[in-house]
DNA sequence: TTTATTATATAATGGTGATTATAAAAAATC
DNA sequence: GATTTTTTATAATCACCATTATATAATAAA
C-alpha cells in the first residue's frame, strides 16, 4: 500500500515492494502467486483498513452518523494512504473485470452500512424514515467519493476541518445534523 | 481516448493506437516526442470534449444549471469514453506531478464555469446569491465527480435517466430547481 | 521534371522488470 | 543431532514494448 500511495500503480515493482519490507524479491515471491496477486491484497487491505475504522467508530457509546461517514475522508496518514490505493485502482477497473469486480463489492458493502447507519440516526432522533432513502444514502456516498478525490488530489486546499465542514454542510442540506 | 477507454492506461500500447488510427507506429511517433506526449494529449482532449458540450448548451438560448453541469455526466458514448479517460488518469496523478497539475488546472477551470453558471441561476430567478456561494459549488462537483464514478463502473445500475435523477434531487435540495 | 521535404512503414536495438531456477540459510520435525 | 521443510537470497531467463534507425513512398517546391 505504502508503495502504491507513493509512486502509484504503474510505477510500483517488485523491488521496491521487497525493500520496503526489507527483504528482497525471493521473500515476496514465495508469498503471492504473481504480481497481481500482490496488488489486489494491497486494494483489499485498503478497504478492509476503512471498514476496520467504522467498527472501531461503532465501537463508541455515542456516536454520529457523521462520525461513521467521515472515516472514509482521507483525513489521517493512515486513511489518505488506503484511500490513495483506492482511488489508484479505479482506472485499472476500466479494463480488469477482477477488479472492477472487486470495487464493486466493497462498494455496496460500505453503501450497505451508510443505508443501515443512516437508519439508526432517523429511529434515534425519532425521524421518520424518508421514502427515498435509498436515494439518499446513495447521493451520501457520491458525495464522500467527490470529496475523497479533492482531499487526495488537492491536499493542501482541503486540509481536514475544510473536508469534515463542506460533509457536514452537505448532511445537513440531506437533513441529517451532526449529533450523536 | 477510445484505446484508453477501452483497454485501461497501463495497457495501452502504441501498437494499439497505431492500429487503431489505422496506421502503423511510424506514422504516430513521428508526432509526439513520446508515449507521454500521446497520453496527455488525450487527457487533453478528454477535458476539452466536456468544455466543448457546456459551450454547447450555453449557445441554447434558455438552457438551465442542470442542462450545463449535466454534460458531465458519462450519458453519451463520446462523453463515456472521456470520463473514462478522466478516471484513468487519477490514479496517475498520484506519482506523476504532470499529470496532477493538469488535472488540477482543468478542475478549476471547470469549478469556475460552475459557480459562474451558479451565479447566472440565482440572478436569473432573482434569488440572492448565497454568502457560501463556492462552497455550494464545490459540494455540487463533488456530487458530480461522485456520480461519474458510479455512472463508469456500475454502469448498467446507473443508466442516464438516474444519474440525471440523481443530480436533480441533489441541486434540489441545496435550493437549485431545474427551470432554465 | 527534378529535387527537397514530409509522411509512413519496417526493422533493429535496448532497457526494464516479472518470472523462474537454483542455492543457501533458518526453522521445524523427528 | 540429523533430516526434512520452509524461508530467503541471488542469479538467469525471457517477454514485452518504447525508442531509434533506416528505408520507402508520397507530397510539395523549384
Amino acid at each position: 500500500m505504502k508503495v502504491i500511495a507513493e509512486r502509484g500503480l504503474e510505477a510500483t515493482k517488485l523491488v521496491d515492494i521487497a525493500r520496503l519490507a526489507g527483504v528482497t524479491t525471493g521473500a515476496v515471491t514465495h508469498y503471492f502467486s504473481d504480481k497481481d496477486a500482490i496488488l489486489m491484497a494491497a486494494l483489499e487491505m485498503a478497504y478492509d483498513i476503512m471498514f476496520a475504522n467504522m467498527e472501531h467508530v461503532k465501537e463508541q457509546e455515542n456516536y454520529s452518523f457523521f462520525d461513521i461517514i467521515s472515516t472514509a475522508l482521507p483525513t489521517t496518514a493512515e486513511s489518505r494512504i488506503a484511500m490513495t490505493v483506492w482511488l489508484a485502482f479505479w482506472g485499472r477497473s476500466i479494463a480488469e473485470p477482477r477488479v472492477a469486480t472487486m470495487q464493486l463489492e466493497f462498494h455496496h458493502r460500505w453503501q450497505n452500512i451508510v443505508t443501515q447507519e443512516l437508519m439508526r440516526h432517523y429511529q434515534r432522533h425519532r425521524i421518520p424514515l424518508p421514502e427515498d432513502l435509498e436515494d439518499v444514502s446513495q447521493g451520501i456516498t457520491a458525495q464522500v467519493n467527490g470529496l475523497i478525490i479533492r482531499g487526495l488530489v488537492d491536499g493542501p486546499d482541503w486540509p481536514t476541518a475544510r473536508l469534515h465542514k463542506s460533509l457536514r454542510v452537505y448532511l445537513e442540506q440531506v437533513g441529517i445534523h451532526a449529533l450523536p
